[in-house]
DNA sequence: GTGCTCCGTGGGATCGATTGCACAGCACGG
DNA sequence: CCGTGCTGTGCAATCGATCCCACGGAGCAC
């Protein structure tokens, strides 16, 4: 057909096929008050026949609800992400509410306009694996009424609500199983003092030490960025040592493939001469050569939590009174596993 | 405060405290016609100090636009999908639309309903890796006068454009690559014929195979899903052959892994015993022992150009009358490349 | 028969922005 | 001095759904 533009049916068209106000239509096909069951079968029908489709932006103007939940995070690349991202996408899709993604690539400035875009657009709720620098416009969206729930990462002063990785307990389960098979200098590759995750992990390794006794080797420590050049750097410095380390905790996976190819490039074999953690699970550590031991930090539960909890919060918004303040936000630590593969094993020379 | 609830401020509230009328605040704040500079002023710093955002559900309603662009995935776990999907994004962030993330998990009946709900929510444009059960759900999406684009699959009778890659002609690439190196005897792991990449990568490779005068051995051909398991089982039987092939063209990162698996289990060595090449590149096929020869498909640049495509449709819909017409559906193909690493070389004993 | 409740339905205001139309004021040419 | 055109502004309709309020009628008790 020439000309035959996109039109939208709309309820009132609806409503006048069926033989009906406008309000009845809309009565019946959001269901909310009593109808009788012919007008019901009227109105249905014409829909039906008619090909209605509701026109979700009007309907969110006088409701006041979008329907939409923005998720803030740093990148997908990282094989956490990617998962948590899948697993709340579904959980808050199965409640009814759509993922408007954010890729922040770790940069403030797009944080800060992605934020302020998310509130233009009236989101029902905010997931966020924050930088931490826009904490005061994050107050703004929790201010503005909107549920926040903080992922990974809870910036000091972050409003709302936090699931978190047990990221002190994982590290310390990483190398207690290496000083149990008898280990005793251990290294240490891991994130800035600035990030969560970077300074749990530390803690957690240290507290291990501590346990058997002995205490950090500065020498045997590198902290940097979550990096495949950093890990790659870091180890082929920690193993050109005059006395270089019988084990090697790696505190993320991407530095982990840099720490990989440094081994190789050094031909250090794993775990004869050397045994490693890597604080992270990726899909491809169950098929290297040899099979990565590691710490599972529960992302598919992390994602699943983070849905649940903000659709919770969402829910109980309309009936009490004062937003946010009802819990003064909650934190959810989901336990880390240590998944014992074959680059772990006991040192060949007990010191 | 108490009872101090989330007041949005409003147009109204804006032009009020400014002294003009709505129409004003509206002209000055959305930039269209001329407004004096006085006026201007006045508006922008009554907008600044009420700490006015302007509601975009309210402005959809009115301008028929809602800024969003659905994008229909399959999944983003796999290497490339993450890529693509952060790069989509960006591209379309940077021009003003906001991506609703829909995965599907290569499920046909989520994928209509996410079909559905994107019309419900008006998006202005679809960029889809479809299963290719819901063609006739995708036609309404596009008579409805929404642009389309497919990535990475078209299926028959899809409407719209689609970005591809070039998939044949990688495979091609790929498998000339080790007959160069002298290899007679190529074993294929690829995806399944229903899939567009499944069927062109088989293409490309007796395409290869022909060049050299060769057929494919039915023998040395597994096609099955993109999967881990599928990939780990397909190299388990080829290997275990009276006569194991030199050389193993592997269609899909995922179904490698698989195959390393089982090459490592099977004490196989890469390349000494099996050249190997896999189509896709992953972040860590850099650093496998050996770095693994991939052929890299171009992810970012399909992500690119799929936004850029589908941007260039979006601005050219409000002028010419008929909306999709004009350009019949263009394809737009992603050129694949080459990269030699170490786990291709000449074999051994040559035939 | 009167008064009451309850049910199903319609009328119409409303959410917050955009935009066509009209009009006031001013400049300028004839 | 008047007509014409241009600029800056305001009025009010509009987008499409939701939902408060009101109303007619049925059923029932006294």
């Amino acid at each position: 057909m020439i000309g035959g533009g996109p039109v939208a049916v709309t309820l009132d068209e609806v409503a006048e096929a069926a033989g009906v106000s406008k309000s009845t239509a809309s009565r019946v096909l959001s269901g909310s008050s009593r109808v009788s069951a012919q007008t019901k079968r009227a109105v249905q029908s014409a829909a039906e026949r008619l090909g209605y489709r509701p026109n979700r932006i009007a309907s969110g103007l006088r409701t006041r609800r979008s329907n939409l939940v923005g998720l803030v995070i740093t990148n997908l690349v990282n094989a956490s992400f990617h998962r948590i991202t899948e697993v709340l996408q579904q959980r808050l899709d199965e409640r009814g509410y759509q993922v408007l993604l954010c890729v922040t690539d770790s940069d403030p400035a797009r944080e800060r306009r992605y934020l302020d875009m998310l509130l233009d657009h009236r989101v029902d709720g905010l997931i966020i694996v924050g930088t931490g620098d826009n904490t005061a416009t994050v107050r703004e969206v929790s201010a503005a009424g909107i549920p926040v729930v903080n992922l990974m990462r809870t910036p000091d002063g972050a409003p709302g609500d936090s699931v978190m990785a047990a990221d002190r307990d994982g590290a310390e389960l990483a190398v207690r199983h290496l000083l149990d098979l008898g280990h005793r200098s251990v290294a240490f590759i891991g994130g800035p003092a600035g990030v969560d995750s970077g300074r749990d992990r530390y803690a957690g390794f240290t507290a291990a030490l501590a346990t058997a006794g002995l205490e950090p080797d500065p020498a045997l420590c590198a902290r940097g960025p979550f990096t495949v050049p950093f890990g790659a750097e870091a180890a082929m410095r920690l193993m050109a040592a005059d006395n270089p380390p019988t084990a090697l905790y790696s505190a993320n996976h991407e530095a982990t493939f840099g720490v990989l190819g440094a081994l190789v490039q050094l031909g250090v074999r794993v775990p004869e001469q050397l045994s490693l953690v890597c604080h992270e699970e990726a899909p491809w550590f169950p098929y290297w050569h040899p099979p990565i031991t590691v710490v599972d930090n529960g992302a598919r539960d992390l994602g699943e939590l983070a849905a649940e909890q903000l659709l919770r919060r969402i829910d109980s918004r309309p009936d009490n009174g004062d937003p946010g303040e009802g819990g003064v936000g909650r934190l959810i630590r989901v336990g880390s596993r240590l998944v014992v593969r074959d680059s772990t094993t006991a040192p060949r020379r007990p010191e």
